[in-house]
DNA sequence: TTAGGGTTAG
């Protein structure tokens, strides 16, 4: 990437404030390149941006276009018309094209920098990623995007930034020197003794909503709509400060934001505003404020709004469908039709959405209402429908769906490939794939699917995997945060953890689940040391760790017996990060205390968790009263387990070991009787193995004694050979454990 | 300027 201009020394921007999206280096120097890619720099305010821009369209596909220099104005609202100028030239051309707009005012110059990027898709949808290089523009900390994002250009917030962003330049100008934080100051809040459900002092129940994600921790793109909603909603407040009424517009798109905000709080007062504002009959603002509720957990509110409204129209009833969770979506649908509200393709789509895998009439019922309307055929209804069928577990209705779509986008062949491999086809899988290269580009979708089944298949040689790796690589897929995710997984769980390590390196965005991602990955190998660093450096991030993370680490703590630091942190994470624990994290509490001889500790973690523990917990604790010989710790845990589970062996067959192991033949005797009569049996336990020779793509199968294997006395002598040299490391080992000890 | 869903990850 290229950046031309003049006059960017002065204002201190160096190649640090203008990172490349895509991480190639930065050149300020002034130059020509009139290869492919297009740079353009701006540098404002602009006297009349919108002529000076009408060269820059007509040039931008030849060479470098360079607008510099203008004289500078106090009209702010031509700043409008300058941004969306420039968002016209970016999908005029069609090009990639990156482009960095410098606000300068008059007087001590600011600096925001603003750095559009633009990537076309095919020249059939425009997608804007727009990041923002902040710098500290001393009483004014301009906190946008921290990092590249996403957005798509259609979003609310763009529109909201362009119309608002000269009142930001105004401010800037009018309170310079003052060292006013006015962007902090919630000036929704000036509204809020008097905002309420309605004028007449009604107010909603306070039902507790979802925290917002971490703007620091979400995947980007989630963080990236909060961030930018946040600041939609700051211009909004700071609109109002400024005197400046908004319109019905205004507050459709405030409220657009609120509804990414995940709060109800901005939602109610943006509610009470429209309300004051005399816009209470506009239907499109009453959906507004239906949706906001909604995607705020409130659908209590929701509801309410759409009882109190006299007139609905067909968005009203789909945003009510699309409350979740949803009360009773079918009856919905079927209160609609009564009412002569034709439902349209969105209203299928939401209903599809709705009938969850344990309501199979219903989808069937629903796919069967959409056909007699004609409205099932429709490619977005069909792509829904696939995906309802997979999740029933009925992959031929599911390909049914797809063979009747005419026009097959990438999409509906990503909805089968995905159906297939949720269900364990991966060899289904794999054929469509074959036929899916032949008329569409596969996406990183696509390769998130595939990577992710044969990571599950556990008869798949890693080979087969690397076979796709390389795929990704020749389509530059492998930066993508979904298939970065999904290499660090396949080679962690097919044993190569170096391979792991080095897909995670290379992800150029780590969100917590990659980071999570490779935190598991070492704590499946038993690299507590890893682990543990990896946890360290997620922490200095700012990003904050979850459930998850918390329990691979626990689960490498318990691995190497380091049990005081599993309580640290597991203590760390209730009382730090204030996350409740789930039950997994109190078994493996349970399993790490056990397994350290601490058995009692470990009776205490089973009693002191707030839900049942489930089967695998006691099974650990039942273990771990084997290893330490402690009979009757040992026979409470198999009693219980024999509750739960009466037809399962393990805790028979350990139990009965405990008895033998103590001598105690005629409990052994008593065991087995039981077993016998309640009809237990011992599974057979399996092991694979990965020849990786390239001959086979499957892994072989053994089990204990298996001989059938034309190769099988070859292995058996290799893994004899190799359970030697295991064992003489581990006597080694231990000599150097005890030398040590005795020094 | 309001409604939705489909593909991916620990």
């Amino acid at each position: 990437m290229q950046i031309i201009g003049t006059g960017f020394d002065h204002l201190g921007i160096s190649s640090k404030n203008c990172r490349s999206h895509s991480a190639s280096s930065v050149h300020l120097s002034r130059g020509t390149n009139s290869d492919s890619i297009v740079d353009l720099v701006i540098t404002v305010c602009l006297e009349d941006f919108q002529e000076m821009a009408a060269p820059a369209r007509r040039n931008i596909s030849n060479s470098v276009v360079h607008i510099h220099e203008l004289p500078i104005t106090r009209e702010f609202h031509r700043a409008a018309i300058a941004n969306n100028t420039l968002m016209e030239v970016i999908l005029d051309t069609g090009e990639y094209i990156s482009i960095l707009v410098v606000y300068f005012p008059e007087e001590d110059p600011q600096v925001i920098s603003c750095r559009t990027h633009q990537c076309g898709l095919g020249g059939m949808k425009y997608h804007l990623s727009l990041a923002h290089d902040i710098r500290d523009l001393g009483f004014f900390r301009f906190e946008l995007c921290p990092c590249s994002t996403t957005l798509a250009f259609t979003s609310n917030y763009e529109f909201l930034h362009i119309h608002l962003l000269p009142l930001v330049l105004q401010r800037i100008a009018s309170r310079q020197g003052t060292g006013a934080d006015f962007l902090t100051t919630d000036f929704l809040e000036t509204d809020s003794s008097t905002s309420g459900w309605t004028d007449s002092g009604r107010r909603p129940p306070s039902t507790p909503a979802p925290s917002p994600p971490h703007s620091s921790t979400a995947e980007a793109g989630r963080a990236s709509s909060f961030t930018a909603s946040t600041e939609a909603l700051d211009f909004f407040a700071l609109m109002r400060r400024t005197g400046v009424h908004p319109d019905g517009v205004t507050f459709t798109v405030a409220l657009a934001a609120s509804a990414n905000l995940l709060d109800p709080e901005p939602a109610r007062k943006l509610h009470s505003l429209v309300l004051k504002s005399g816009f209470g009959s506009d239907i499109i603002l009453t959906n507004a404020v239906i949706t906001s509720y909604a995607r705020a957990g409130q659908s209590v509110e929701a509801h309410m709004v759409f009882n109190e409204t006299p007139f609905r129209d067909s968005v009203t009833w789909n945003s009510l469908l699309c409350v979740r969770p949803d009360h009773n979506a079918i009856h919905l649908f079927n209160v609609m039709r009564l009412q002569d509200v034709q439902p349209n393709d969105v209203t299928f789509v939401a209903l599809i959405f709705a009938v969850n895998d344990q309501l199979l009439r219903e989808g069937q019922m629903v796919h069967g209402v959409g056909f007699k309307l004609g409205i099932a055929e429709e490619l977005n209804v069909s792509i829904s429908l696939i995906t309802m069928y997979a999740k029933l577990k009925l992959m031929v209705d599911a390909r049914k769906v797809f063979d009747a779509i005419h026009c097959k986008e990438i999409v509906s062949w990503n909805a089968l490939v995905s159906g297939y491999a949720q269900n364990g086809q991966l060899e289904d899988a794999l054929a469509v794939f074959s036929s899916l290269i032949l008329h569409c580009m596969p996406n990183q979708y696509t390769f998130g699917s595939i990577l992710s089944a044969i990571t599950t298949t556990d008869i798949v040689s890693l080979a087969y995997g690397q076979s796709f790796h390389a795929h990704i690589l020749k389509l530059g897929l492998n930066a993508n945060a979904y298939v970065s995710v999904a290499l660090i997984d396949l080679y962690a769980k097919r044993g190569s953890i170096d391979e792991s390590r080095r897909a995670f390196e290379e992800a150029p965005l780590k969100s917590l689940i990659t980071w999570t991602s490779i935190i598991s990955a070492h704590s499946k190998h038993g690299n507590y040391e890893e682990v543990m660093s990896l946890f360290e450096s997620l922490k200095r991030t700012g990003i904050h760790p979850d459930h998850i993370t918390f329990l691979a680490v626990l689960v490498a703590c318990c691995c190497k017996g380091k049990v005081d630091m599993g309580r640290k942190v597991f203590e760390s994470m209730v009382d730090e990060f204030e996350i409740e624990p789930w039950q997994e994290h109190y078994a493996c509490m349970v399993d790490m205390l056990g397994k350290a001889g601490r058995l009692e500790e470990a009776e205490e973690f089973l009693q002191l968790a707030p839900m049942p523990l489930g089967i695998s917990a006691l099974q650990s604790l039942l273990g771990a009263c084997r290893v330490h010989r402690n009979a009757e710790m040992g026979s409470r845990m198999a009693e219980a387990l024999m509750k739960v589970e009466p037809t399962e062996s393990g805790a028979y067959v350990l139990m009965s070991n405990i008895y033998a192991e103590k001598g105690e033949w005629d409990n052994v005797a008593k065991l087995r009787r039981g077993m016998r009569q309640r009809g237990v049996r011992k599974e057979i336990g399996f092991s694979w193995v990965d020849v990786g020779s390239g001959e086979s793509l499957h892994m072989h199968r053994f089990s204990s004694g298996d001989n059938t294997h034309p190769l099988a006395e070859e292995i058996h002598s290799m893994a004899e050979s190799l359970g030697m040299e295991i064992s003489y490391k581990k006597e080694d080992s231990d000599m150097g454990f005890y030398l040590a000890a005795t020094n």
